[in-house]
DNA sequence: CATAGCCATCGACACCTGTCAATATCGACG
DNA sequence: CGTCGATATTGACAGGTGTCGATGGCTATG
C-alpha cells in the first residue's frame, strides 16, 4: 500500500493484456479522474505546453474566469494525482507537469496489439 | 460539431505542445470520464483482452458483484464515449473495444518532448 | 400465442464534485 | 511589527453520478 498513484499505473500492463484486477483499477482510477475535467484538463496542458515545463499560479489564474480558490483547488487535484508537481519559490508557486506520470498513463492505455 | 468523442480526441496535438482550447477539452472530457470509474475501467480492460476484442453482456455481468442494471448502464457509458462498439447478435450482445479510440487518447497524453 | 431469457430503460436515493465567498496562512518589505 | 499580496483552506450549496429494484422490449423456442 501507500504506493502513489504513479507508481500504481507504471507497474500495469495495457489494458488490452489481461483483465485489470479490482485493486488495480481503484489506484489507477485517481488520476484518470484528475483528468477527467475540462477545467483541470486545460490546466494541466496550459503547464505542460508552457516554456520549461512549468507554469506560476499567478498565471494560470488569469486563464480562467473562475475564482482563485477554484483553480488552486484543481490543481491540488492534479497534484495528489501526481500529475503536477509543486515547488514554492519566494512568493510564488510553481507547477510542473511530470512527463513520467503522463507516459505512465499513456502506456496503460495504448495499443499493444499492432 | 457533431463531432463524436473520438474524432475529437483524434485531431488534437498532444497535451504538452500547446494550450488546449476550452472548446476541445470539453469535448474529450467524456471520454477521460468514461474512464474515470474502476468498473468501467476494468470492463474495458475485460473486453480488450478478451478474446477477438470483444464479449458477450452475458459474461460480463458475472464478472462483477453488481446488479445487471448497473453494468448495462456502465456500457451505455463506455459505448457514448467511444471506447466500445456494440453489436446485436440474435439474443446476444457483444461489446468490443476500439484501438483506435484507445490510441488516440494515448497520443493525446503521451510525452513528445523526449 | 405464451413463455422464458437477455439486455435496456426508468425512477429513486445516497454520495460525490465543482464552484464560490469568506477566511487563514505565509513570506516579503517597509 | 504591520501591512500587503500570493495561495491555500473551510463551509456551504447546486448539480452530477453510481447503484439498485422494478419494469419494458426483443428474440428464440415450444
Amino acid at each position: 500500500m501507500a504506493l502513489t498513484p504513479v507508481e500504481a499505473v507504471a507497474c500495469c500492463l495495457p489494458l488490452n493484456r489481461e483483465p485489470l484486477s479490482q485493486e488495480a483499477a481503484e489506484r489507477i482510477v485517481p488520476m484518470l479522474k484528475a483528468l477527467a475535467d475540462p477545467v483541470r484538463l486545460r490546466l494541466l496542458s496550459l503547464v505542460a505546453s508552457h516554456e520549461g515545463g512549468e507554469a506560476c499560479v499567478c498565471d494560470l489564474n488569469d486563464a480562467f474566469e473562475l475564482s482563485q480558490p477554484t483553480i488552486s483547488h484543481h490543481l491540488k487535484v492534479l497534484h495528489g494525482a501526481g500529475l503536477l508537481e509543486r515547488e514554492k519559490r519566494g512568493v510564488w508557486v510553481y507547477y510542473r507537469s511530470s512527463p513520467s506520470a503522463m507516459s505512465s498513463l499513456a502506456a496503460l492505455i495504448s495499443d499493444t496489439t499492432t
